[in-house]
DNA sequence: GTGGTCTAGACCACC
DNA sequence: GTGGTCTAGACCACA
């Protein structure tokens, strides 16, 4: 799998697991993959999907049971959408909004940049 | 000043001479303070705004006269703006696209949720 | 080691790595020493050579992975015979036909010279 | 008048006087441009033209007379040659032959990219 | 272990 | 005065 750089892997990997959350790929208390197979599936050091893996369970996205894996939080969907949007409109949104106003970017043109991208 | 403690300062430095440029604050061929003068301003030392200059340099948003000083380039205005606007189109567009579609958020509430913050 | 006193020790280290590339003692996607360990072979602080490194990873010549060391780019050697050259013959060639000129010395002459210290 | 950002500019100068001097646009004991003159010629800052003549002063290639001005020394062509060519010896073509090794370029091949050049 | 960044302070060449 | 470079030492995030 490929890499931001200026992002740490362990993040991107946490990422990834609540992406496939929003698409509903993963069901509450479902099992995730183990750390060891998905290290493996995505050439990573097994230590770096162990830190995704206890960073999500510090967000109470994900819990572990010792000695069999990983399973999605009960309401993950919801939980890993409130953390993420709320992180959104508090951390990014400022951001953004700054930035379009430099760029001269009104919300007619992003909306057509975004429908070239898609 | 104050900094983000989540990306380089000699960045965020960077980031402060874009800004004025977009702003017009800054025009082509004038001077920009002298490294340990703003290192002494916005309390940071000097090697670390030595970075900042040398990074914007690279980029070609600067140019610098021997024993002079640094000055804004031709077109500093146009070259900051290709430069930050293709890289939020090309690196930044993508990531807010598949956000938005994961929260749910059509840009009528982005608008809504910008002029809130505004 | 010895550096010339003349060129920035950064750019001598930058120009060594080149060197070991352009004679295939380094292969790509290999790893190069650590940033400490080199820094202590060739008795010289480690911002130094880590500088170099961060130069030749802007060249494209090297890439990092995080956490793990820096390795040459995939076709590392025309990559790095590329750079060189062009550099050479756009920026060194003119001058010394000049200089050849103005010292009528022509090729054979050089030869001679060139031979000389060999 | 335009100067290589990679060396200084006093120094670019002086070879701008040896040159003329081994194009036998100067001869012995004629005058050169004041320093005030040349500087504003090709617009540069009094005090590095001052440096330029006093540096050529101490290599025994002009020679001041006070409240006159700079005249080439006695035999300037034949100093100016020796300097430069030895210079040239000495320190350029070890560097020059490296280098032709390094990048696989024979005297023919030199041979057709000077000419290429002229 | 790896590299990245920052501070502090020094010295240098240059204008 | 200007910027460029280097050393020394520290702390941090990451794998």
């Amino acid at each position: 799998m490929e890499f931001d750089q200026t992002q740490a892997i362990y993040l991107q990997i946490a990422d990834l697991i609540c992406e496939k959350i929003l698409l509903k790929q993963y069901e509450s208390n479902s099992r995730i993959p183990a750390v060891r197979e998905l290290a493996v599936e995505i050439a990573v050091n097994p230590n770096t999907v162990a830190r995704s893996y206890s960073y999500l369970e510090e967000q109470g996205i994900i819990y572990k049971q010792r000695g069999i894996g990983y399973f999605i939080a009960d309401n993950g969907y919801q939980k890993t959408l409130m953390l993420k949007k709320n992180n959104f409109i508090k951390n990014e949104l400022p951001k953004l909004t700054k930035q379009l106003e430099l760029f001269n970017i009104d919300l007619n043109e992003l909306s057509k940049l975004m429908r070239g991208k898609v």
